[in-house]
DNA sequence: ATCCGGTACCGTCAAGCTGACGAGAACATT
DNA sequence: AATGTTCTCGTCAGCTTGACGGTACCGGAT
Protein backbone atom coordinates (compact mmCIF):
# COMPACT_ATOMS: atom_id res chain seq x y z
CA UNK A 1 0.00 0.00 0.00
CA UNK A 2 1.47 3.09 -0.74
CA UNK A 3 0.52 7.04 0.04
CA UNK A 4 -0.79 7.71 -3.58
CA UNK A 5 -4.19 7.35 -3.19
CA UNK A 6 -7.14 8.23 -5.40
CA UNK A 7 -10.88 9.48 -4.80
CA UNK A 8 -12.89 6.57 -6.58
CA UNK A 9 -16.62 8.32 -8.60
CA UNK A 10 -19.49 6.48 -10.52
CA UNK A 11 -20.49 7.85 -13.18
CA UNK A 12 -23.84 6.95 -15.00
CA UNK A 13 -24.40 7.01 -18.57
CA UNK A 14 -28.63 6.80 -18.31
CA UNK A 15 -30.00 6.10 -21.89
CA UNK A 16 -33.40 6.31 -23.11
CA UNK A 17 -35.73 6.86 -26.38
CA UNK A 18 -38.17 9.55 -26.62
CA UNK A 19 -40.08 10.49 -29.84
CA UNK A 20 -37.58 8.29 -31.67
CA UNK A 21 -34.51 10.08 -30.46
CA UNK A 22 -31.41 8.29 -28.26
CA UNK A 23 -31.70 10.57 -25.32
CA UNK A 24 -28.94 11.04 -22.26
CA UNK A 25 -29.79 12.16 -18.61
CA UNK A 26 -27.87 15.21 -18.25
CA UNK A 27 -27.52 17.68 -14.89
CA UNK A 28 -26.11 20.68 -15.23
CA UNK A 29 -23.22 21.67 -12.28
CA UNK A 30 -23.91 24.38 -9.92
CA UNK A 31 -20.58 24.01 -8.25
CA UNK A 32 -17.20 25.12 -8.68
CA UNK A 33 -15.46 23.06 -11.32
CA UNK A 34 -17.02 23.26 -14.49
CA UNK A 35 -19.44 25.33 -13.22
CA UNK A 36 -22.84 25.72 -15.44
CA UNK A 37 -21.88 23.12 -17.48
CA UNK A 38 -23.64 19.84 -18.15
CA UNK A 39 -22.46 16.30 -16.85
CA UNK A 40 -23.33 13.14 -16.49
CA UNK A 41 -25.11 12.04 -12.93
CA UNK A 42 -22.72 10.74 -10.57
CA UNK A 43 -20.52 10.73 -7.36
CA UNK A 44 -17.88 9.26 -4.85
CA UNK A 45 -17.79 5.79 -3.79
CA UNK A 46 -18.54 5.39 -0.22
CA UNK A 47 -16.65 3.34 2.14
CA UNK A 48 -18.08 -0.36 2.42
CA UNK A 49 -19.77 0.38 -1.08
CA UNK A 50 -19.44 -1.48 -4.31
CA UNK A 51 -19.18 0.00 -7.66
CA UNK A 52 -22.82 -1.08 -8.95
CA UNK A 53 -24.35 0.08 -5.24
CA UNK A 54 -23.12 3.57 -5.42
CA UNK A 55 -24.51 4.11 -8.92
CA UNK A 56 -27.42 3.04 -8.33
CA UNK A 57 -27.35 5.48 -5.24
CA UNK A 58 -26.41 8.35 -6.81
CA UNK A 59 -28.87 7.84 -9.74
CA UNK A 60 -31.85 7.77 -7.04
CA UNK A 61 -30.42 10.50 -4.33
CA UNK A 62 -29.61 12.98 -7.70
CA UNK A 63 -32.60 12.50 -10.14
CA UNK A 64 -35.48 10.23 -8.18
CA UNK A 65 -34.83 7.46 -11.04
CA UNK A 66 -34.87 4.77 -9.30
CA UNK A 67 -32.80 1.54 -11.37
CA UNK A 68 -35.00 -1.22 -10.02
CA UNK A 69 -35.54 -3.97 -12.45
CA UNK A 70 -33.38 -2.03 -15.42
CA UNK A 71 -30.66 -2.73 -16.89
CA UNK A 72 -26.92 -1.44 -15.34
CA UNK A 73 -23.44 -2.72 -16.13
CA UNK A 74 -19.87 -1.42 -15.69
CA UNK A 75 -18.61 0.74 -18.85
CA UNK A 76 -15.07 0.87 -18.27
CA UNK A 77 -12.85 3.22 -15.95
CA UNK A 78 -11.11 6.49 -16.50
CA UNK A 79 -8.27 8.40 -14.06
CA UNK A 80 -5.88 10.39 -16.64
CA UNK A 81 -4.47 11.94 -14.30
CA UNK A 82 -5.57 15.81 -14.93
CA UNK A 83 -8.99 14.74 -15.72
CA UNK A 84 -10.16 16.23 -12.76
CA UNK A 85 -9.23 19.63 -11.29
CA UNK A 86 -9.41 19.08 -7.42
CA UNK A 87 -7.24 16.34 -7.67
CA UNK A 88 -6.32 12.53 -8.35
CA UNK A 89 -10.04 11.14 -9.14
CA UNK A 90 -11.11 7.44 -11.02
CA UNK A 91 -14.46 7.12 -12.13
CA UNK A 92 -16.20 3.86 -12.95
CA UNK A 93 -18.19 4.83 -15.85
CA UNK A 94 -22.10 2.80 -15.98
CA UNK A 95 -24.51 2.07 -18.56
CA UNK A 96 -27.87 2.57 -17.68
CA UNK A 97 -30.59 1.35 -20.56
CA UNK A 98 -34.40 2.79 -19.09
CA UNK A 99 -37.74 2.69 -20.67
CA UNK A 100 -39.10 6.01 -21.89
CA UNK A 101 -39.98 7.38 -18.23
CA UNK A 102 -41.54 10.87 -17.40
CA UNK A 103 -39.12 14.00 -17.02
CA UNK A 104 -36.91 13.47 -13.96
CA UNK A 105 -37.85 15.31 -10.83
CA UNK A 106 -35.48 18.12 -9.78
CA UNK A 107 -33.25 16.32 -7.23
CA UNK A 108 -31.91 17.62 -4.39
CA UNK A 109 -28.12 16.97 -5.25
CA UNK A 110 -25.52 19.29 -3.71
CA UNK A 111 -23.82 20.60 -6.21
CA UNK A 112 -26.42 20.06 -9.91
CA UNK A 113 -29.44 20.44 -10.91
CA UNK A 114 -31.87 17.87 -10.87
CA UNK A 115 -31.31 16.68 -14.65
CA UNK A 116 -33.11 16.43 -17.56
CA UNK A 117 -33.19 14.42 -20.90
CA UNK A 118 -30.55 15.96 -23.89
CA UNK A 119 -30.84 13.93 -27.14
CA UNK A 120 -27.62 12.49 -27.29
CA UNK A 121 -27.15 14.04 -31.08
CA UNK A 122 -27.03 17.80 -29.43
CA UNK A 123 -24.51 17.06 -27.07
CA UNK A 124 -21.84 19.26 -27.66
CA UNK A 125 -20.05 19.95 -24.04
CA UNK A 126 -19.93 18.37 -21.02
CA UNK A 127 -17.39 18.34 -18.14
CA UNK A 128 -14.64 16.55 -17.14
CA UNK A 129 -14.47 13.71 -19.75
CA UNK A 130 -17.68 12.84 -19.22
CA UNK A 131 -17.77 13.29 -23.46
CA UNK A 132 -15.57 10.55 -23.87
CA UNK A 133 -17.38 8.51 -21.20
CA UNK A 134 -20.81 9.29 -22.90
CA UNK A 135 -19.60 8.48 -26.58
CA UNK A 136 -18.20 5.20 -24.90
CA UNK A 137 -21.59 4.13 -23.30
CA UNK A 138 -23.22 5.26 -26.85
CA UNK A 139 -21.61 2.87 -28.64
CA UNK A 140 -21.65 0.59 -26.11
CA UNK A 141 -25.38 0.15 -26.30
CA UNK A 142 -25.32 0.49 -30.46
CA UNK A 143 -23.19 -3.25 -30.04
CA UNK A 144 -25.52 -4.59 -27.89
CA UNK A 145 -28.55 -4.17 -29.63
CA UNK A 146 -26.59 -6.03 -32.35
CA UNK A 147 -26.11 -9.12 -30.46
CA UNK A 148 -28.25 -9.40 -26.98
CA UNK A 149 -32.13 -8.94 -26.80
CA UNK A 150 -31.53 -5.28 -24.94
CA UNK A 151 -33.42 -3.17 -27.17
CA UNK A 152 -36.31 -4.31 -24.91
CA UNK A 153 -34.66 -3.12 -21.76
CA UNK A 154 -35.72 0.22 -23.62
CA UNK A 155 -39.36 -0.47 -23.83
CA UNK A 156 -42.20 -0.81 -20.89
CA UNK A 157 -43.16 -3.55 -19.80
CA UNK A 158 -45.96 -4.48 -22.38
CA UNK A 159 -44.60 -3.48 -26.01
CA UNK A 160 -45.22 -4.42 -29.63
CA UNK A 161 -42.50 -5.27 -32.06
CA UNK A 162 -42.85 -1.64 -33.86
CA UNK A 163 -41.88 0.51 -30.82
CA UNK A 164 -38.83 -2.30 -29.97
CA UNK A 165 -38.37 -1.56 -33.84
CA UNK A 166 -38.12 2.52 -33.34
CA UNK A 167 -35.25 1.35 -30.52
CA UNK A 168 -33.25 0.03 -33.18
CA UNK A 169 -34.08 3.01 -35.51
CA UNK A 170 -33.19 5.90 -32.90
CA UNK A 171 -30.03 4.11 -31.49
CA UNK A 172 -28.59 2.78 -34.99
CA UNK A 173 -30.05 5.40 -36.91
CA UNK A 174 -31.34 3.18 -39.48
CA UNK A 175 -35.04 1.98 -40.73
CA UNK A 176 -35.26 -1.56 -40.68
CA UNK A 177 -37.40 -3.36 -42.63
CA UNK A 178 -40.07 -3.89 -40.45
CA UNK A 179 -41.26 -7.39 -42.24
CA UNK A 180 -37.92 -8.55 -41.70
CA UNK A 181 -37.49 -6.98 -38.44
CA UNK A 182 -40.70 -8.74 -36.87
CA UNK A 183 -39.72 -11.99 -38.56
CA UNK A 184 -36.09 -11.90 -36.74
CA UNK A 185 -37.70 -11.22 -33.42
CA UNK A 186 -40.25 -13.53 -33.51
CA UNK A 187 -38.06 -15.96 -34.77
CA UNK A 188 -35.53 -15.92 -31.69
CA UNK A 189 -36.68 -18.39 -29.26
CA UNK A 190 -37.25 -16.89 -25.72
CA UNK A 191 -37.06 -13.09 -27.01
CA UNK A 192 -40.59 -12.06 -26.75
CA UNK A 193 -43.58 -13.62 -25.24
CA UNK A 194 -46.97 -12.85 -26.39
CA UNK A 195 -49.17 -11.37 -23.77
CA UNK A 196 -52.27 -12.09 -25.94
CA UNK A 197 -53.17 -8.56 -26.02
CA UNK A 198 -53.75 -5.56 -28.22
CA UNK A 199 -52.27 -2.44 -28.48
CA UNK A 200 -53.31 0.43 -31.17
CA UNK A 201 -51.43 3.75 -31.83
CA UNK A 202 -54.09 5.28 -32.68
CA UNK A 203 -53.96 4.95 -36.59
CA UNK A 204 -53.10 1.57 -38.08
CA UNK A 205 -54.17 -1.99 -37.11
CA UNK A 206 -53.27 -2.27 -33.19
CA UNK A 207 -50.16 -4.79 -32.71
CA UNK A 208 -49.78 -7.51 -30.65
CA UNK A 209 -48.41 -6.97 -27.09
CA UNK A 210 -44.93 -8.97 -25.99
CA UNK A 211 -43.31 -8.93 -22.65
CA UNK A 212 -39.18 -9.83 -22.10
CA UNK A 213 -38.62 -13.36 -22.75
CA UNK A 214 -35.75 -14.78 -20.51
CA UNK A 215 -33.35 -15.25 -24.10
CA UNK A 216 -30.30 -12.51 -23.57
CA UNK A 217 -28.54 -13.44 -26.96
CA UNK A 218 -28.76 -13.16 -30.43
CA UNK A 219 -28.23 -15.95 -32.75
CA UNK A 220 -26.91 -15.05 -35.64
CA UNK A 221 -26.64 -11.35 -34.62
CA UNK A 222 -28.71 -9.30 -36.02
CA UNK A 223 -25.89 -7.01 -37.57
CA UNK A 224 -26.54 -3.26 -38.56
CA UNK A 225 -25.37 -2.48 -42.58
CA UNK A 226 -22.84 0.46 -42.10
CA UNK A 227 -20.91 -1.69 -39.48
CA UNK A 228 -17.39 -0.99 -40.41
CA UNK A 229 -14.39 -1.61 -38.05
CA UNK A 230 -14.69 -0.30 -35.17
CA UNK A 231 -12.17 -0.47 -32.07
CA UNK A 232 -10.83 -3.39 -30.86
CA UNK B 1 -13.65 15.20 -2.17
CA UNK B 2 -14.42 13.28 0.37
CA UNK B 3 -12.06 11.28 2.96
CA UNK B 4 -12.99 7.75 1.95
CA UNK B 5 -10.04 7.22 -0.57
CA UNK B 6 -8.90 4.31 -2.52
CA UNK B 7 -5.47 2.60 -3.30
CA UNK B 8 -6.05 2.17 -6.94
CA UNK B 9 -4.08 -0.75 -8.75
CA UNK B 10 -4.18 -2.70 -12.24
CA UNK B 11 -3.69 -5.75 -12.41
CA UNK B 12 -3.42 -7.85 -16.20
CA UNK B 13 -5.17 -11.73 -17.08
CA UNK B 14 -2.77 -12.06 -19.91
CA UNK B 15 -3.39 -14.92 -22.22
CA UNK B 16 -1.21 -17.01 -24.83
CA UNK B 17 -1.51 -19.92 -26.21
CA UNK B 18 1.50 -22.76 -25.64
CA UNK B 19 1.31 -26.36 -27.16
CA UNK B 20 -2.78 -26.12 -27.84
CA UNK B 21 -3.45 -24.86 -24.45
CA UNK B 22 -4.72 -21.79 -23.47
CA UNK B 23 -2.22 -20.12 -20.75
CA UNK B 24 -2.77 -17.17 -18.31
CA UNK B 25 0.35 -15.62 -17.02
CA UNK B 26 0.42 -15.99 -12.80
CA UNK B 27 2.77 -15.11 -10.10
CA UNK B 28 3.36 -16.69 -6.91
CA UNK B 29 3.21 -14.71 -4.19
CA UNK B 30 5.88 -14.11 -1.18
CA UNK B 31 4.35 -11.44 0.12
CA UNK B 32 1.67 -11.33 3.47
CA UNK B 33 -1.78 -11.34 1.84
CA UNK B 34 -2.18 -14.27 0.18
CA UNK B 35 1.69 -15.18 0.44
CA UNK B 36 2.47 -18.74 -1.20
CA UNK B 37 -0.81 -18.36 -4.07
CA UNK B 38 -0.84 -17.57 -7.22
CA UNK B 39 -1.96 -14.14 -8.40
CA UNK B 40 -2.12 -11.65 -11.42
CA UNK B 41 0.46 -9.73 -12.27
CA UNK B 42 -0.39 -6.20 -11.25
CA UNK B 43 0.44 -3.07 -8.92
CA UNK B 44 -0.87 -0.20 -8.10
CA UNK B 45 -1.25 3.13 -9.92
CA UNK B 46 1.56 5.91 -9.52
CA UNK B 47 0.83 9.42 -9.14
CA UNK B 48 0.31 11.03 -12.22
CA UNK B 49 0.56 7.77 -14.40
CA UNK B 50 -2.92 6.46 -16.43
CA UNK B 51 -4.00 3.08 -16.23
CA UNK B 52 -2.73 1.86 -19.53
CA UNK B 53 0.86 3.06 -18.24
CA UNK B 54 0.66 1.62 -14.76
CA UNK B 55 -0.68 -1.68 -16.56
CA UNK B 56 2.55 -1.74 -19.20
CA UNK B 57 4.95 -0.73 -16.28
CA UNK B 58 3.80 -3.43 -13.84
CA UNK B 59 4.34 -5.89 -16.58
CA UNK B 60 7.96 -4.75 -17.41
CA UNK B 61 9.00 -4.71 -14.37
CA UNK B 62 7.26 -8.00 -12.63
CA UNK B 63 7.63 -10.41 -15.78
CA UNK B 64 10.29 -8.98 -18.31
CA UNK B 65 7.24 -8.73 -20.63
CA UNK B 66 7.28 -6.17 -22.95
CA UNK B 67 3.91 -5.22 -24.65
CA UNK B 68 5.19 -3.69 -27.64
CA UNK B 69 2.96 -3.77 -29.98
CA UNK B 70 0.79 -6.38 -28.25
CA UNK B 71 -2.72 -5.84 -27.54
CA UNK B 72 -3.72 -4.88 -24.15
CA UNK B 73 -7.12 -3.50 -23.36
CA UNK B 74 -9.31 -2.35 -20.28
CA UNK B 75 -11.33 -5.02 -19.06
CA UNK B 76 -13.02 -3.92 -15.67
CA UNK B 77 -12.84 -2.98 -12.32
CA UNK B 78 -13.14 -4.34 -9.01
CA UNK B 79 -14.17 -2.74 -6.03
CA UNK B 80 -15.75 -4.82 -3.31
CA UNK B 81 -15.28 -3.32 0.01
CA UNK B 82 -13.57 -6.49 1.22
CA UNK B 83 -11.77 -7.49 -1.63
CA UNK B 84 -8.17 -7.14 -0.09
CA UNK B 85 -7.30 -7.31 3.51
CA UNK B 86 -4.97 -4.45 3.80
CA UNK B 87 -8.03 -1.96 2.96
CA UNK B 88 -10.35 -0.24 0.35
CA UNK B 89 -8.30 -1.33 -3.25
CA UNK B 90 -9.99 -0.92 -6.58
CA UNK B 91 -8.16 -2.73 -8.76
CA UNK B 92 -8.98 -2.39 -13.15
CA UNK B 93 -8.54 -5.52 -14.38
CA UNK B 94 -7.00 -5.60 -17.69
CA UNK B 95 -6.19 -8.14 -20.88
CA UNK B 96 -3.04 -8.93 -22.48
CA UNK B 97 -3.19 -11.28 -25.66
CA UNK B 98 0.48 -12.18 -26.89
CA UNK B 99 2.57 -15.06 -29.11
CA UNK B 100 3.85 -18.09 -27.42
CA UNK B 101 6.60 -15.95 -25.82
CA UNK B 102 9.48 -17.80 -24.24
CA UNK B 103 9.42 -18.62 -20.25
CA UNK B 104 9.34 -15.32 -18.46
CA UNK B 105 12.11 -14.42 -16.80
CA UNK B 106 12.32 -14.71 -12.63
CA UNK B 107 11.27 -11.28 -12.19
CA UNK B 108 12.52 -8.74 -9.46
CA UNK B 109 8.87 -8.37 -7.69
CA UNK B 110 9.46 -6.93 -4.89
CA UNK B 111 6.20 -9.45 -3.32
CA UNK B 112 6.40 -12.48 -5.94
CA UNK B 113 8.28 -14.79 -7.86
CA UNK B 114 8.77 -13.66 -11.57
CA UNK B 115 6.19 -15.65 -12.65
CA UNK B 116 5.09 -18.69 -15.62
CA UNK B 117 2.65 -19.70 -17.98
CA UNK B 118 -0.38 -22.03 -16.22
CA UNK B 119 -3.02 -23.42 -18.51
CA UNK B 120 -6.14 -21.64 -17.67
CA UNK B 121 -8.08 -25.10 -17.31
CA UNK B 122 -6.05 -26.13 -14.36
CA UNK B 123 -6.12 -23.11 -12.35
CA UNK B 124 -7.82 -23.70 -9.53
CA UNK B 125 -7.43 -20.70 -7.09
CA UNK B 126 -5.77 -17.44 -7.10
CA UNK B 127 -5.43 -14.52 -4.42
CA UNK B 128 -7.68 -11.54 -3.91
CA UNK B 129 -10.72 -11.76 -6.38
CA UNK B 130 -8.43 -12.63 -9.41
CA UNK B 131 -10.21 -15.91 -10.37
CA UNK B 132 -13.21 -13.67 -11.41
CA UNK B 133 -10.95 -11.28 -13.06
CA UNK B 134 -9.78 -14.40 -15.03
CA UNK B 135 -12.95 -15.84 -16.05
CA UNK B 136 -13.97 -12.28 -16.97
CA UNK B 137 -10.98 -11.82 -19.28
CA UNK B 138 -11.05 -15.48 -20.88
CA UNK B 139 -14.33 -14.82 -21.68
CA UNK B 140 -14.16 -11.39 -22.99
CA UNK B 141 -11.21 -13.04 -25.23
CA UNK B 142 -13.26 -16.15 -26.11
CA UNK B 143 -16.20 -14.01 -27.68
CA UNK B 144 -13.51 -11.37 -29.15
CA UNK B 145 -12.60 -14.15 -31.29
CA UNK B 146 -16.10 -14.35 -32.39
CA UNK B 147 -16.02 -10.80 -34.23
CA UNK B 148 -13.08 -9.56 -34.39
CA UNK B 149 -9.57 -10.25 -36.27
CA UNK B 150 -8.00 -10.52 -32.51
CA UNK B 151 -6.94 -13.68 -33.16
CA UNK B 152 -3.65 -12.88 -34.78
CA UNK B 153 -2.60 -11.32 -31.65
CA UNK B 154 -2.02 -15.15 -30.44
CA UNK B 155 0.01 -15.34 -33.10
CA UNK B 156 3.62 -14.47 -34.03
CA UNK B 157 4.32 -11.32 -37.20
CA UNK B 158 4.01 -14.11 -39.40
CA UNK B 159 2.01 -17.29 -39.17
CA UNK B 160 -0.16 -19.51 -41.22
CA UNK B 161 -3.94 -20.42 -41.37
CA UNK B 162 -3.24 -23.14 -39.30
CA UNK B 163 -1.35 -21.54 -36.88
CA UNK B 164 -4.58 -19.39 -36.58
CA UNK B 165 -7.02 -22.04 -36.71
CA UNK B 166 -5.48 -24.03 -33.52
CA UNK B 167 -5.96 -20.52 -31.76
CA UNK B 168 -9.44 -20.94 -32.23
CA UNK B 169 -9.34 -24.32 -30.90
CA UNK B 170 -7.06 -23.70 -27.76
CA UNK B 171 -9.43 -20.24 -26.87
CA UNK B 172 -13.25 -21.97 -28.07
CA UNK B 173 -12.53 -25.50 -27.39
CA UNK B 174 -13.92 -26.41 -31.02
CA UNK B 175 -12.56 -27.74 -33.43
CA UNK B 176 -13.51 -25.97 -36.63
CA UNK B 177 -13.32 -27.73 -40.34
CA UNK B 178 -9.89 -26.38 -41.88
CA UNK B 179 -11.33 -25.65 -45.06
CA UNK B 180 -14.14 -23.99 -44.27
CA UNK B 181 -12.23 -21.87 -42.25
CA UNK B 182 -9.65 -20.90 -44.73
CA UNK B 183 -12.55 -19.92 -46.46
CA UNK B 184 -13.70 -17.47 -43.82
CA UNK B 185 -11.03 -15.74 -43.29
CA UNK B 186 -9.06 -15.55 -46.58
CA UNK B 187 -12.39 -14.38 -47.83
CA UNK B 188 -12.56 -11.55 -45.11
CA UNK B 189 -10.53 -8.10 -46.69
CA UNK B 190 -8.23 -6.80 -44.71
CA UNK B 191 -7.89 -9.91 -41.96
CA UNK B 192 -5.07 -11.15 -43.58
CA UNK B 193 -1.55 -9.96 -45.98
CA UNK B 194 0.11 -12.65 -47.83
CA UNK B 195 4.05 -12.65 -47.03
CA UNK B 196 4.68 -15.07 -50.57
CA UNK B 197 6.85 -16.80 -48.04
CA UNK B 198 5.98 -20.43 -46.55
CA UNK B 199 6.29 -22.44 -43.54
CA UNK B 200 6.44 -26.07 -43.21
CA UNK B 201 5.81 -27.68 -39.55
CA UNK B 202 8.12 -30.32 -40.72
CA UNK B 203 5.57 -32.51 -41.70
CA UNK B 204 2.68 -31.89 -44.71
CA UNK B 205 2.26 -30.10 -46.86
CA UNK B 206 3.75 -26.47 -46.26
CA UNK B 207 1.16 -23.67 -45.54
CA UNK B 208 1.58 -19.76 -46.83
CA UNK B 209 2.70 -17.28 -44.86
CA UNK B 210 0.63 -14.09 -43.66
CA UNK B 211 0.76 -11.21 -41.42
CA UNK B 212 -1.84 -9.63 -39.37
CA UNK B 213 -3.96 -7.02 -42.15
CA UNK B 214 -5.44 -4.09 -40.94
CA UNK B 215 -9.26 -5.09 -40.55
CA UNK B 216 -10.54 -5.25 -37.12
CA UNK B 217 -13.83 -6.50 -37.31
CA UNK B 218 -15.09 -9.66 -38.33
CA UNK B 219 -18.58 -9.42 -40.70
CA UNK B 220 -20.41 -11.61 -40.14
CA UNK B 221 -18.55 -12.89 -37.32
CA UNK B 222 -17.84 -16.59 -36.38
CA UNK B 223 -19.82 -18.15 -34.44
CA UNK B 224 -18.37 -20.71 -32.00
CA UNK B 225 -21.84 -23.40 -31.75
CA UNK B 226 -22.31 -24.01 -28.21
CA UNK B 227 -22.86 -20.60 -28.09
CA UNK B 228 -25.70 -19.98 -25.30
CA UNK B 229 -26.81 -17.00 -23.41
CA UNK B 230 -23.85 -15.29 -22.23
CA UNK B 231 -24.53 -12.63 -19.44
CA UNK B 232 -25.37 -9.21 -20.80
C1' DA C 1 12.41 -44.47 -57.37
C1' DT C 2 8.09 -45.54 -55.17
C1' DC C 3 4.81 -45.65 -51.65
C1' DC C 4 2.46 -43.48 -47.72
C1' DG C 5 0.87 -40.62 -43.96
C1' DG C 6 0.05 -35.91 -43.23
C1' DT C 7 -1.15 -31.29 -44.41
C1' DA C 8 -2.63 -27.50 -47.56
C1' DC C 9 -5.66 -26.00 -50.98
C1' DC C 10 -9.14 -26.60 -54.70
C1' DG C 11 -13.86 -27.38 -55.37
C1' DT C 12 -19.25 -28.92 -54.76
C1' DC C 13 -23.74 -29.05 -52.66
C1' DA C 14 -27.74 -28.52 -49.58
C1' DA C 15 -29.54 -25.86 -45.74
C1' DG C 16 -30.26 -21.59 -43.35
C1' DC C 17 -30.51 -16.68 -42.95
C1' DT C 18 -31.08 -12.10 -44.92
C1' DG C 19 -32.72 -8.32 -47.85
C1' DA C 20 -36.25 -6.93 -50.87
C1' DC C 21 -40.46 -6.95 -52.00
C1' DG C 22 -46.09 -8.32 -52.70
C1' DA C 23 -50.50 -8.84 -50.67
C1' DG C 24 -54.08 -9.22 -47.36
C1' DA C 25 -56.12 -8.05 -42.65
C1' DA C 26 -57.44 -4.83 -39.12
C1' DC C 27 -57.98 -0.46 -37.40
C1' DA C 28 -59.17 5.22 -37.43
C1' DT C 29 -60.56 8.93 -40.01
C1' DT C 30 -63.12 11.20 -43.60
C1' DA D 1 -68.12 3.15 -47.88
C1' DA D 2 -63.56 4.89 -49.24
C1' DT D 3 -58.94 5.88 -47.83
C1' DG D 4 -54.66 5.92 -45.39
C1' DT D 5 -52.00 3.58 -41.96
C1' DT D 6 -50.13 -0.19 -39.70
C1' DC D 7 -49.73 -5.14 -38.59
C1' DT D 8 -48.98 -9.77 -40.32
C1' DC D 9 -48.46 -13.36 -43.54
C1' DG D 10 -45.89 -15.03 -47.85
C1' DT D 11 -42.48 -15.35 -51.75
C1' DC D 12 -38.03 -15.32 -53.86
C1' DA D 13 -33.14 -14.57 -55.06
C1' DG D 14 -28.58 -14.08 -53.02
C1' DC D 15 -25.22 -14.85 -49.62
C1' DT D 16 -23.00 -17.56 -45.92
C1' DT D 17 -22.34 -21.67 -43.54
C1' DG D 18 -21.60 -26.65 -42.52
C1' DA D 19 -20.30 -30.96 -44.48
C1' DC D 20 -17.33 -33.26 -47.36
C1' DG D 21 -14.82 -35.17 -51.78
C1' DG D 22 -10.66 -34.66 -54.43
C1' DT D 23 -6.05 -33.16 -55.51
C1' DA D 24 -1.33 -30.96 -54.75
C1' DC D 25 2.73 -30.96 -52.06
C1' DC D 26 5.89 -32.27 -48.27
C1' DG D 27 9.01 -35.62 -45.47
C1' DG D 28 10.15 -40.12 -44.42
C1' DA D 29 9.98 -45.23 -44.98
C1' DT D 30 10.27 -49.07 -48.18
Amino acid sequence: MRGNLFAVAVDLVVLTVRDGELCVLLLERTAKPFEGEFALPGGFVQPKEDLLDAATRELVTETGLVIGTHHVEQLASYAAPDRDPRGRVLTVGHLALVPDLPEPEAGAGADSTGGAWHPVAKVDQLAFDHARILADGVERARAKLEYTTLAAAFCPPDFTISQLRRIYEAVWGTTPDPRNFSRKVTSTPGFLLPTGAKFSSGRGRPGQLFRRGPATALHPPMLRDGDSDGDL
